[in-house]
DNA sequence: CATGAGCAGGAAATAAAATTGCGCGACACG
DNA sequence: CGTGTCGCGCAATTTTATTTCCTGCTCATG
């Protein structure tokens, strides 16, 4: 006997059964696992697992299956963490901001924030040296910038993008 | 024992051609892609394709294949930057920190930094609701803090594990 | 109660891909 | 020049993905 009692929660979130997110919680830790691999750990039979899979993509659950690099080895195992002020806290101004800030050279995370700052990003390179000149010739010249706090990361305790499921 | 010549055996320094960057950008890409897509896009043949990939697991490269959820649809939309101080700067404190700092839900990012900080963090959560509950019950029983400053995001402008090539 | 549409699943067949074994040629070194 | 190593491609084999078709279940409605 298998529970199937699927209650209508919410029309905003997508229904996720215990299927669904034993499925999630696979491939988010190893999406190298075959089909029918996969369709065993959750008992289900590889056409139907396959179907589940497809529709998790195809609902944009799964937003895509990435290798995931270690950053070490691609010199980009410093990471730096930067506040930003603006001059002006104008759309005009925001919008250039982000524009650039997205061709920042290693740039993983930019966040526009509540605070002291207006924006904090996380940033990859290889040593102090190569962030030296990222900073002299990226950071500084990104637009409308005021001031420009950085932190050093010394080590790297959590690093992860998955998803409490 | 074959030791083959000059061979920077440290981590960091590996030999990559250019069809191994081409491989590796392209699995950073979209790894659901088939072998033999692939060796047609590197102009290989598909087992000697099949061959760098796994060389490239092997050595460590790759971490792993891992399916990209989408956070919002997960209940972790909302991200929050943490900055966080101390007690005492002692090797046991530190090392308590990061323990529990691990186990904090929804921990995406967490770094000893320089500058006014210990460590900094990034989190995922639902909302202002669900942080303040994560606030409450984790964060403020996390070991020897002395003090704990929230940035909440408001836009996602870069969100990315993405390393360059 | 029937009944029939609409899902979601399983089995078997088919297509495609991964994987293995083997021989070839380039290259460095003695 | 041999010779060993390395990486490639080809072809065969195994495994996997994918399609097709059919069954059972749920639920709304006559």
């Amino acid at each position: 006997m298998r529970d199937t009692t699927t209650h209508p929660t919410s029309a905003t979130a997508v229904e996720l059964d215990r299927i669904d997110k034993r499925i999630l919680r696979r491939l988010q830790q190893d999406a190298s696992i075959s089909n029918v691999a996969l369709a065993a750990e959750v008992n289900l039979s590889p056409p139907a697992c396959l179907r589940r899979v497809e529709r998790l993509k195809r609902e944009g659950l799964i937003r895509g299956i990435v290798a995931h690099l270690d950053p070490e080895r691609l010199n980009a195992g410093m990471v730096v963490l930067i506040g930003v002020v603006l001059d002006r806290s104008t759309p005009a101004s925001f919008a250039a901001f982000e524009e650039a800030a997205q061709r920042v050279t290693g740039c993983m995370e930019c966040h526009v924030v509540t605070g002291e700052f207006d924006y904090f990003m996380l940033v990859r390179t290889r040593d102090s040296q190569s962030f030296n000149k990222l900073h002299a010739e990226q950071l500084l010249y990104l637009p409308g910038v005021r001031q420009i706090r950085s932190f050093m990361g010394l080590k790297e305790v959590v690093s992860t993008h998955r998803v409490p499921l």
